[in-house]
DNA sequence: GATCAAGATTTGGCATACAATATGGATACG
DNA sequence: CGTATCCATATTGTATGCCAAATCTTGATC
């Protein structure tokens, strides 16, 4: 028994990997001469799983990981350089998200939803913004409706350049905007997390999709009806918009 | 989850440890004679991680674990008969569902949300029973329909009998049918996890509250328009019921 | 009485061990 | 030649011990 040390000193070449600094913030050293101020810390002292996750997420949804693909813990882990250990919580995390599966005994792979389940999710985002649009027309502020308003000629500037990618991610933020907009912290969670399950293919059909005019149009009219606050005609608004993704989402799979 | 009972005949003793199981396999015995049938054993034979987290989850819901109270990590593993890594792994699952909070090196306690944010959660979880409620409006099947009404009836006869215990469950199994009724999945599983969240409150609500005769009132009305497939008045009914469930669980934090 | 320092406890994370299962290839058999 | 069986290997699931960092507790000092 006792299997001793077999520790080496030379280790914090192997543990420091990741992008965690803790470092010296003890209390002994109070005064700050050369610390960094940390204010982006808040990010990177983190539990290092959420930052797995994150990172994990992000993979997935970015599409380096693919559907289907599997995720061999150690492999990934060596990547990553972290420990199983927090890997495979991380992995927890993403499967209650609903981006991985776990079969038993199997381990996960990358969630691949068939298009009907992207339907369903859109349904489901579909009613999020409908809320969250009629919220938005009863509690946001001047100040947010602006900012929507700026972000929408940005999305104009993109498409008028062609510039798929901005006007993609533009079109999100704008949504976002809206739903944030409702002040409804519980919608902003539920919302962006059904949201990270189509992401992807929301983005493929952007990709290779030519409907461009006609969500300029509808959104138009939805920013139009939220500078009105006529929370009932945004609120339709939102769900004819999310039926449309559909069709467009339609065969990206 | 967290309905009617079928609970613990598996959860208290933790002794699945892999007993027998072991000896002959994979070997040519191909007929088994006197193995016991334990068809409860695809429950029970489930990654660790996952049993553990259905019995947090149930302990939290049944207010086992009451709200702030932190869970120790080794105590509860002991309490448990598991070792520390299932339940962290089962502790990550909880807290992507927002049933624990965890706090940076402190550890995981009970969420104890905000009467607001109940607030919030009820207003998402009515956009989404009026969701269900247009498309099981579409696609009920005849048979779901007259299950819902008999559920309906079952729930007058608890009301009379004053076993509010069984008023609220079938209350709640009337919401979950009907919700299922929608045939869409993605709704089926963020409809559970939601009211997973604010169960515990309608539950006490329930307890303490003498607006039955009002809620039954809307059923009638719900199931009057399911019947006659109505999906609009559906729709806005659930949404005002919703609203109802506030007034009532509004206080009882 | 306030402050600070030294334990005690707990969480976060790592590494390792090992059993159970899955996988893939080799082998045997028809 | 194809198929079934068996074994080696890889991988997951779980347990366990360890350690560092953070938090909490306590006690001592001024």
């Amino acid at each position: 028994m006792c299997e001793l040390e077999t520790r080496d000193p030379e280790m914090p070449d192997q543990r420091q990997k990741a992008p965690t600094f803790r470092d010296q913030s003890v209390k002994g050293n109070r005064q700050m001469e050369n610390i960094r101020p940390t204010p982006a810390d808040n990010v990177a002292n983190l539990p290092l799983t959420s930052q797995v996750a994150t990172v994990l997420r992000d993979m997935i949804i970015q599409d380096e990981l693919k559907p289907g693909e599997r995720i061999r813990e150690r492999q990934l882990s060596e990547k990553l350089k972290v420990s199983r250990t927090p890997l495979r919580e991380a992995i927890k995390i993403l499967e209650s998200e609903k981006l991985v599966e776990t079969l038993p005994n199997r381990g996960a792979v990358v969630a691949a939803p068939a298009p009907e389940r992207i339907h369903e999710l859109l349904q489901v985002l579909g009613a999020m913004e409908a809320l969250g649009g009629r919220l938005a027309a009863e509690n946001a502020t001047e100040a947010e409706i602006s900012e929507i308003r700026a972000l929408h000629y940005e999305m104009l500037a993109a498409f008028h350049r062609g510039d798929k990618l901005s006007y993609f991610k533009l079109n999100q933020q704008i949504h976002k905007n809206i739903i944030q907009a409702s002040g409804n912290g519980a919608l902003i969670e539920t919302h962006a997390q059904l949201n990270a399950r189509v992401y992807r293919f929301r983005y493929l059909s952007n990709q290779r999709n030519e409907l461009w005019h006609e969500a300029i149009e509808q959104h138009e009219q939805i920013i139009g009806a939220l500078e009105a606050r006529d929370g009932e005609l945004l609120q339709s608004l939102l769900t004819r918009h999310l039926d449309q993704t559909w069709v467009k989402v339609q065969g990206v799979s």
